[in-house]
DNA sequence: AATATTTATAGCACATGTGCTATAAATATT
DNA sequence: AATATTTATAGCACATGTGCTATAAATATT
């Protein structure tokens, strides 16, 4: 082990968040009658992503959600309109 | 020179989108009557990260700007009430 | 105008999102 | 039940988000 006393910082992962996130996609998608291999091809991303940030396994950044939106011609105002957890 | 030839993946960048969230988020925190310094205090995020995503640098994590709706007192709803341009 | 406050940049280290490939697990179809 | 399709996991390499510190630039206050 390492002696030197490295700052472990922590960043933001928010759980609830994400859950919540990824429980709206995929109702969102699965209402829409897209597989996540369709919707994955339709937004660019790869289906291991869409596959992941369904699971919410990872916290996706602003420009996949954004592409998500595009693809299944979603507004952002329609796929964020959920409830947001308390932290 | 490295001669392997390294695939580069392009990820997405989405220019357009980023900018229109930043300023939707600069133009609610002044509403709101928040500095940058105050609404990062609020949300736990560093006050470079704030200014970074009002000026388009980077593209946040879903988690940061949880952390911003939650700091403003906005649900994700309104956040996300602008029209996400065509890419 | 001088000073204080706020916002924007930069550079570093580290954490983690993303694409890719492969495969397993689960679900749907025949 | 057998087969096909869809979804979930894993591991790797690489890109980039994030916090931190410092400082400059811009804006507001006195």
């Amino acid at each position: 082990m390492n002696t030197k006393a490295r700052h472990k910082r922590n960043l933001i992962y928010d759980e609830k968040g994400i859950l919540a996130f990824a429980a709206r996609l995929k109702k969102l998608r699965k209402e829409l009658g897209f597989t996540q291999s369709q919707l994955a091809f339709e937004a660019g991303i790869s289906l291991s992503q869409v596959a992941r940030i369904e699971t919410a396994r990872i916290n996706p950044t602003l420009s996949t959600v954004f592409a998500l939106s595009r693809a299944m011609n979603v507004s952002l105002h329609e796929l964020f309109n959920f409830e947001l957890p308390d932290n």
